[in-house]
DNA sequence: ATCAAAACTTAACGCGCGTAAAAAAATGAA
DNA sequence: TTCATTTTTTTACGCGCGTTAAGTTTTGAT
């Protein structure tokens, strides 16, 4: 590697010997010139280290090669497990991800749609906040930049939506709870942020309805981000007022049942489904570390895979195809019930 | 709001009523213009939605307002916590934080600084991998951006380093530990990722050294990030094999804490401090969810809020100063006892 | 009203690259 | 070797903005 530095293409093409114009067809496309003279240009850029300026090739571009990512809370592991598997997916389909996390605020959300736009994206793969989004702000944005929806849906909003089947999966994990022992009181937000909550209400009320059983719904105080810290106080209020004769809990997500665990913990409660045990607990989504719980966590899982390649494909078709007419179409994964030790 | 579509500052600067230099000089800088003149390109700025393009502002500065953010795994909940709260700072100090993970991976490690240096970042607040990283890629790296270390040191890379100090932090769990029971067995993978660990690992051999008794290393197998997993694999296999006359572990780190609670729960071990426990675990770090382990976990806190906030600090003031003279400075945090129910 | 200082306008160049058109060169099949 | 085809070169313009220099207007203290 000589050090000589390089101030642009020029530069860079005359060491190669070739003009500028084809260096720039190369960095455009490089099956677009001819085998040999790839060849050139890739032995120099071995010997000098070399990269367009981007600025300068975006500049008229009018779209880039930039694709958004944004989530409504990064430090929640489950948004950073499906970014992670998100970006990597779009480098392999030749894009720059760029990853934006909303950290639960409104505004934020905004200025990071808004700082996106300035970057001229080719799309965007959004998980919105839900119900603190603005939405006509959302609404406004995907009429300018192709996005598809994920994990969160705002309906009519956005070319597609990806997402899991609340009816599906919270229908199964009723299912088993009640076959197994008694049914599920639902343990959730009463304000929930997520408008996937909303629909995991809505799924248990149904499954509940379907097997001629009494909801028994649990709706505790909290406002923001802090599933855990909302869990473990709901439950601490729970537990300690002392009558409660339920005995299984299906909470809204797995944060939530992390924070309802460690308080029955505390409590002294056995939580588990073998005999002798005090209450069962179950969560929903297969957060990452849900399989360490105390004890492990039965739970849902969401078909993170499937949803990041989905999110993925659908915009790099509709990138692609530069058809934006389609029909907005939702589509949605099942869950996989995940039998370990809660419940 | 008008829906004119802007095209240039030139149009913009016409809707105005200016001239374009003076619009360009506003967007350089608000208060190098006259007041009367600045409210009304604000007040232009609210009928018509206009940005200058961020490509072409770019392209003849020699540096941006861009500031990197590379940390080695962002679906480790502690460096999704200390990238939100950088982020935060970046932007409040005025500049655009552009987050990268390596995802454990050494190749995304050094192509994250490559497309960061393509985007001619002011500064690049750098987590290295460790030992996984490519120690010559990131030397030359730092020679062109002004970086600062943080979380993890490679010694002579970098403006600066900011971190925690694990002699002091270490000694004092390890004193904690001793004093209220058994002197604690260390437990660690056999072939760390981080620097950190290697640090740690030497402050409690010192520290069982200074307190006169035998150092006990457990040295687990396992490669890569998923460290809950290694630790409980680590642990099943020492529980399982019966015969540990070992009482008390301190772990490297916690989530490798959490996999071994995971691992003492299922071979019905009783975690605690109290009478009657039959471990005591102990982890570093205050991982976010240490609170609700079961038990809750006892841990050091690392100081992340001084450790963003001096990191930023320290990167502002180079980036200002363009002073790169100055001799290379470690900062070290004292980590925080916090006792919990787990030792 | 006077006048120097401050702020603005006008005009123009440059940044690094995409891209288009016309001319020149290289290629490969007959 | 010939000639049509493909590829490359040459030349030149444009993108949106930073920036500079010279000229003009505004400002506010006197």
């Amino acid at each position: 590697m000589s050090d000589t530095k390089i101030r642009n293409m020029e530069e860079f093409a005359a060491l190669s010997g070739l003009s500028r114009p084809t260096v720039s067809k190369y960095f455009n496309d490089p099956d677009s010139v001819r085998r040999s003279t790839r060849d050139r240009i890739e032995a120099a850029l071995e010997r000098y280290d070399y990269r367009p300026n981007i600025y300068a090739v975006n500049q008229n571009r009018r779209l880039t090669k930039n694709v958004g990512i944004v989530v409504p809370f990064l430090a929640d592991p489950f948004f950073a497990e499906i970014a992670r598997t998100i970006e990597t997916l779009c480098i392999e389909a030749g894009f720059r991800p760029i990853l934006l996390s909303s950290h639960g605020g409104r505004d934020l959300e905004a200025e990071n749609l808004a700082s996106l736009k300035a970057l001229k994206p080719a799309g965007v793969l959004l998980a919105p906040l839900g119900r603190a989004s603005d939405r006509a702000e959302i609404e406004k944005f995907c009429e300018d930049v192709p996005t598809v929806l994920f994990d969160s849906n705002i309906s009519g909003v956005g070319e597609d939506f990806i997402g899991s089947d609340n009816d599906q999966s919270i229908g199964m994990i009723v299912d088993y709870l009640t076959r197994t022992g008694e049914a599920p009181a639902f343990f959730e937000m009463a304000q929930p942020v997520n408008p996937n909550a909303n629909k995991r209400r809505a799924a248990y009320l149904s499954a509940m309805e379907r097997l001629g059983l009494a909801p028994d719904l649990i709706q505790v105080d909290g406002e923001g981000w802090s599933f855990e810290e909302i869990g473990f106080n709901g439950g601490s209020r729970l537990f300690s007022s002392g009558t409660s004769a339920r005995t299984t809990y299906l909470c809204s997500n797995d944060r939530l049942a992390i924070g309802l665990l460690s308080s029955a913990y505390e409590h002294g409660l056995k939580v588990g489904h073998a005999d002798g045990c005090d209450v069962r607990i179950a969560g929903h989504d297969d957060h990452p570390f849900a399989r360490f719980t105390c004890p492990s966590l039965t739970t849902v899982a969401q078909d993170y895979g499937a949803i990041a390649r989905t999110s993925v494909e659908r915009l790099v078709q509709l990138v692609e195809t530069e058809d934006r007419v389609g029909r907005r179409e939702d589509t949605l994964f099942s869950g996989k019930l995940i039998m370990r030790n809660s419940a």
